[in-house]
DNA sequence: TTTATATTTGGTCATTTTACCATATGTAAA
DNA sequence: TTTACATATGGTAAAATGACCAAATATAAA
Protein backbone atom coordinates (compact mmCIF):
# COMPACT_ATOMS: atom_id res chain seq x y z
CA UNK A 1 0.00 0.00 0.00
CA UNK A 2 1.49 3.30 -1.09
CA UNK A 3 1.52 6.34 1.12
CA UNK A 4 -1.14 7.92 -1.04
CA UNK A 5 -3.44 4.91 -0.79
CA UNK A 6 -2.96 4.88 2.92
CA UNK A 7 -3.81 8.56 3.19
CA UNK A 8 -6.92 8.02 1.11
CA UNK A 9 -8.17 5.16 3.24
CA UNK A 10 -7.53 7.20 6.34
CA UNK A 11 -9.47 10.12 4.97
CA UNK A 12 -12.42 7.92 4.07
CA UNK A 13 -12.39 6.14 7.40
CA UNK A 14 -12.41 9.50 9.09
CA UNK A 15 -15.70 10.40 7.47
CA UNK A 16 -17.31 7.13 8.46
CA UNK A 17 -16.00 7.56 11.96
CA UNK A 18 -17.53 11.00 12.18
CA UNK A 19 -20.90 9.49 11.34
CA UNK A 20 -20.29 6.60 13.71
CA UNK A 21 -21.70 8.19 16.81
CA UNK A 22 -25.41 8.17 17.64
CA UNK A 23 -25.66 11.88 18.30
CA UNK A 24 -23.75 12.83 15.19
CA UNK A 25 -25.60 10.41 12.97
CA UNK A 26 -28.87 11.67 14.31
CA UNK A 27 -27.93 15.24 13.55
CA UNK A 28 -26.79 14.34 10.05
CA UNK A 29 -30.09 12.61 9.39
CA UNK A 30 -31.92 15.63 10.71
CA UNK A 31 -30.09 17.78 8.19
CA UNK A 32 -31.38 15.63 5.34
CA UNK A 33 -34.39 17.90 4.96
CA UNK A 34 -32.47 21.12 5.00
CA UNK A 35 -30.31 23.27 7.16
CA UNK A 36 -30.95 23.71 10.84
CA UNK A 37 -29.52 25.96 13.46
CA UNK A 38 -27.74 24.47 16.43
CA UNK A 39 -30.66 25.26 18.66
CA UNK A 40 -33.00 23.21 16.49
CA UNK A 41 -30.63 20.27 16.43
CA UNK A 42 -30.21 20.50 20.16
CA UNK A 43 -33.94 20.36 20.84
CA UNK A 44 -34.18 16.60 20.82
CA UNK A 45 -30.81 15.72 22.23
CA UNK A 46 -30.29 15.27 25.89
CA UNK A 47 -26.79 16.65 26.21
CA UNK A 48 -25.00 19.78 27.16
CA UNK A 49 -24.85 22.49 24.52
CA UNK A 50 -21.10 22.35 24.56
CA UNK A 51 -21.24 18.64 23.81
CA UNK A 52 -23.51 19.22 20.86
CA UNK A 53 -21.29 21.96 19.59
CA UNK A 54 -18.30 19.67 19.72
CA UNK A 55 -20.10 16.94 17.84
CA UNK A 56 -20.96 19.42 15.13
CA UNK A 57 -17.32 20.43 15.00
CA UNK A 58 -16.38 16.81 14.36
CA UNK A 59 -18.83 16.57 11.46
CA UNK A 60 -17.52 19.82 10.09
CA UNK A 61 -13.91 18.78 10.37
CA UNK A 62 -14.74 15.58 8.51
CA UNK A 63 -16.34 17.56 5.72
CA UNK A 64 -19.80 16.15 6.28
CA UNK A 65 -21.40 19.49 7.08
CA UNK A 66 -20.73 23.15 6.61
CA UNK A 67 -21.86 25.95 8.84
CA UNK A 68 -22.89 29.49 8.25
CA UNK A 69 -23.48 32.14 10.82
CA UNK A 70 -26.54 34.29 10.29
CA UNK A 71 -27.42 36.74 12.98
CA UNK A 72 -27.14 35.20 16.36
CA UNK A 73 -27.45 31.71 15.04
CA UNK A 74 -25.24 29.22 13.27
CA UNK A 75 -26.83 27.09 10.60
CA UNK A 76 -25.51 23.71 9.60
CA UNK A 77 -26.23 21.77 6.46
CA UNK A 78 -24.99 18.66 4.74
CA UNK A 79 -22.16 19.39 2.41
CA UNK A 80 -22.76 16.33 0.26
CA UNK A 81 -26.29 15.03 0.78
CA UNK A 82 -25.63 11.64 -0.76
CA UNK A 83 -24.17 10.77 2.58
CA UNK A 84 -27.57 9.66 3.69
CA UNK A 85 -28.26 7.45 0.69
CA UNK A 86 -26.26 4.99 2.64
CA UNK A 87 -28.82 4.52 5.34
CA UNK A 88 -31.03 1.98 3.54
CA UNK A 89 -28.02 -0.27 3.21
CA UNK A 90 -27.09 0.20 6.81
CA UNK A 91 -30.58 -0.83 7.68
CA UNK A 92 -30.21 -3.86 5.45
CA UNK A 93 -27.25 -4.86 7.56
CA UNK A 94 -29.41 -4.60 10.64
CA UNK A 95 -32.11 -6.68 9.00
CA UNK A 96 -29.56 -9.29 8.07
CA UNK A 97 -28.38 -9.38 11.63
CA UNK A 98 -31.97 -10.26 12.46
CA UNK A 99 -32.52 -11.57 15.94
CA UNK A 100 -30.86 -8.87 17.88
CA UNK A 101 -32.12 -5.96 15.85
CA UNK A 102 -35.09 -7.10 13.88
CA UNK A 103 -37.54 -5.64 16.30
CA UNK A 104 -35.95 -2.25 15.85
CA UNK A 105 -36.97 -2.14 12.24
CA UNK A 106 -40.65 -2.90 12.53
CA UNK B 1 -36.93 10.32 20.72
CA UNK B 2 -38.43 7.02 21.82
CA UNK B 3 -36.33 4.22 23.24
CA UNK B 4 -36.77 2.28 20.03
CA UNK B 5 -35.63 5.17 17.85
CA UNK B 6 -32.64 5.63 20.08
CA UNK B 7 -31.75 1.96 19.84
CA UNK B 8 -32.04 2.10 16.07
CA UNK B 9 -29.78 5.08 15.75
CA UNK B 10 -27.26 3.44 18.02
CA UNK B 11 -27.30 0.28 15.96
CA UNK B 12 -26.75 2.19 12.76
CA UNK B 13 -24.00 4.32 14.23
CA UNK B 14 -22.33 1.17 15.40
CA UNK B 15 -22.04 -0.10 11.83
CA UNK B 16 -20.56 3.16 10.61
CA UNK B 17 -18.19 3.19 13.52
CA UNK B 18 -17.02 -0.30 12.66
CA UNK B 19 -16.13 0.91 9.19
CA UNK B 20 -14.57 4.05 10.58
CA UNK B 21 -11.10 2.70 11.05
CA UNK B 22 -8.52 2.57 8.26
CA UNK B 23 -7.62 -1.07 8.76
CA UNK B 24 -11.21 -2.21 8.98
CA UNK B 25 -12.32 -0.14 6.03
CA UNK B 26 -9.45 -1.46 4.01
CA UNK B 27 -10.38 -5.04 4.84
CA UNK B 28 -14.02 -4.44 3.98
CA UNK B 29 -13.02 -3.01 0.62
CA UNK B 30 -10.80 -6.00 0.04
CA UNK B 31 -13.78 -8.26 0.58
CA UNK B 32 -15.71 -6.50 -2.16
CA UNK B 33 -14.39 -8.97 -4.71
CA UNK B 34 -15.15 -12.05 -2.71
CA UNK B 35 -14.24 -13.82 0.47
CA UNK B 36 -10.72 -13.92 1.79
CA UNK B 37 -9.06 -15.79 4.57
CA UNK B 38 -7.48 -13.91 7.42
CA UNK B 39 -4.03 -14.66 6.10
CA UNK B 40 -4.84 -13.01 2.78
CA UNK B 41 -6.22 -9.95 4.47
CA UNK B 42 -3.21 -9.77 6.70
CA UNK B 43 -0.76 -9.81 3.81
CA UNK B 44 -0.91 -6.10 3.18
CA UNK B 45 -1.40 -4.86 6.66
CA UNK B 46 1.46 -4.01 8.88
CA UNK B 47 0.06 -5.08 12.22
CA UNK B 48 0.13 -7.96 14.59
CA UNK B 49 -2.08 -10.91 13.71
CA UNK B 50 -3.93 -10.48 16.94
CA UNK B 51 -4.69 -6.90 16.04
CA UNK B 52 -6.07 -7.93 12.67
CA UNK B 53 -8.13 -10.64 14.26
CA UNK B 54 -9.64 -8.17 16.66
CA UNK B 55 -10.50 -5.77 13.90
CA UNK B 56 -12.29 -8.57 12.07
CA UNK B 57 -14.16 -9.34 15.25
CA UNK B 58 -15.40 -5.76 15.35
CA UNK B 59 -16.67 -5.97 11.77
CA UNK B 60 -18.33 -9.25 12.57
CA UNK B 61 -19.97 -7.97 15.71
CA UNK B 62 -21.33 -5.03 13.74
CA UNK B 63 -22.82 -7.40 11.18
CA UNK B 64 -20.67 -6.16 8.33
CA UNK B 65 -19.00 -9.50 7.70
CA UNK B 66 -19.53 -13.14 8.44
CA UNK B 67 -16.89 -15.76 8.89
CA UNK B 68 -16.69 -19.41 8.08
CA UNK B 69 -14.03 -21.81 9.14
CA UNK B 70 -12.82 -24.20 6.49
CA UNK B 71 -9.92 -26.40 7.31
CA UNK B 72 -7.22 -24.50 9.06
CA UNK B 73 -8.41 -21.19 7.77
CA UNK B 74 -11.18 -18.77 8.52
CA UNK B 75 -12.81 -17.04 5.57
CA UNK B 76 -14.53 -13.70 5.86
CA UNK B 77 -16.99 -12.16 3.47
CA UNK B 78 -19.27 -9.14 3.34
CA UNK B 79 -22.65 -9.94 4.72
CA UNK B 80 -24.38 -7.14 2.81
CA UNK B 81 -22.23 -6.02 -0.10
CA UNK B 82 -24.11 -2.78 -0.65
CA UNK B 83 -22.00 -1.48 2.18
CA UNK B 84 -19.39 -0.48 -0.32
CA UNK B 85 -21.79 1.36 -2.63
CA UNK B 86 -21.25 4.12 -0.18
CA UNK B 87 -17.67 4.72 -1.11
CA UNK B 88 -18.26 6.92 -4.16
CA UNK B 89 -20.20 9.29 -1.97
CA UNK B 90 -17.52 9.26 0.67
CA UNK B 91 -15.08 10.16 -2.04
CA UNK B 92 -17.38 12.96 -3.13
CA UNK B 93 -17.09 14.35 0.37
CA UNK B 94 -13.34 14.27 0.04
CA UNK B 95 -13.53 16.00 -3.31
CA UNK B 96 -15.76 18.66 -1.82
CA UNK B 97 -13.27 19.18 0.95
CA UNK B 98 -10.81 19.90 -1.82
CA UNK B 99 -7.59 21.53 -0.76
CA UNK B 100 -6.58 19.13 1.92
CA UNK B 101 -7.55 15.96 0.12
CA UNK B 102 -7.84 16.72 -3.54
CA UNK B 103 -4.45 15.33 -4.33
CA UNK B 104 -5.44 12.01 -2.84
CA UNK B 105 -8.07 11.47 -5.49
CA UNK B 106 -6.00 12.05 -8.60
C1' DT C 1 0.33 -38.84 18.67
C1' DT C 2 3.44 -35.10 18.11
C1' DT C 3 4.15 -31.02 15.57
C1' DA C 4 3.31 -27.09 12.77
C1' DT C 5 0.02 -23.71 11.06
C1' DA C 6 -3.91 -20.41 11.35
C1' DT C 7 -6.51 -17.74 14.18
C1' DT C 8 -8.43 -16.12 18.54
C1' DT C 9 -8.29 -14.63 23.30
C1' DG C 10 -6.58 -12.38 27.56
C1' DG C 11 -3.76 -8.91 29.59
C1' DT C 12 -1.67 -4.45 29.69
C1' DC C 13 -0.70 0.21 28.56
C1' DA C 14 -0.84 4.49 25.91
C1' DT C 15 -3.92 7.24 23.35
C1' DT C 16 -8.32 8.96 22.05
C1' DT C 17 -12.98 9.99 22.85
C1' DT C 18 -16.74 11.87 25.14
C1' DA C 19 -19.23 14.25 28.62
C1' DC C 20 -19.63 17.95 31.70
C1' DC C 21 -18.61 22.52 33.75
C1' DA C 22 -17.03 27.05 33.43
C1' DT C 23 -15.80 30.60 30.63
C1' DA C 24 -15.14 33.20 26.32
C1' DT C 25 -16.95 35.27 21.97
C1' DG C 26 -20.02 37.40 18.84
C1' DT C 27 -24.36 39.60 17.84
C1' DA C 28 -28.83 41.75 18.56
C1' DA C 29 -32.00 44.03 21.51
C1' DA C 30 -32.82 47.29 25.33
C1' DT D 1 -23.38 50.50 26.02
C1' DT D 2 -25.31 47.29 28.87
C1' DT D 3 -27.61 43.08 28.68
C1' DA D 4 -29.29 38.84 26.98
C1' DC D 5 -28.88 35.11 23.83
C1' DA D 6 -26.57 31.58 20.79
C1' DT D 7 -22.66 29.10 20.20
C1' DA D 8 -17.76 27.83 20.78
C1' DT D 9 -13.66 26.77 23.47
C1' DG D 10 -10.60 25.15 27.31
C1' DG D 11 -10.04 22.06 31.04
C1' DT D 12 -10.66 17.70 33.15
C1' DA D 13 -12.03 13.07 34.50
C1' DA D 14 -13.98 8.63 33.08
C1' DA D 15 -14.53 5.38 29.65
C1' DA D 16 -13.50 3.31 25.24
C1' DT D 17 -10.16 2.08 21.72
C1' DG D 18 -6.16 0.15 19.56
C1' DA D 19 -1.66 -1.92 19.58
C1' DC D 20 1.39 -5.35 21.20
C1' DC D 21 2.86 -9.69 23.59
C1' DA D 22 1.98 -14.12 25.39
C1' DA D 23 -0.76 -17.89 25.61
C1' DA D 24 -4.85 -20.75 24.19
C1' DT D 25 -7.41 -23.37 20.57
C1' DA D 26 -8.35 -25.91 16.56
C1' DT D 27 -7.13 -28.42 12.64
C1' DA D 28 -4.07 -30.74 9.36
C1' DA D 29 0.23 -32.89 8.37
C1' DA D 30 4.07 -35.80 9.80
Amino acid sequence: MTGKEKALIEAKANILKALGHPTRLWMAERLADGEKCVCELAENIDADFSTISKHLAVLKQAGVVIDEKRGKQVYYRLKVPCILNFMPCIEAVLQATAQKHIELME
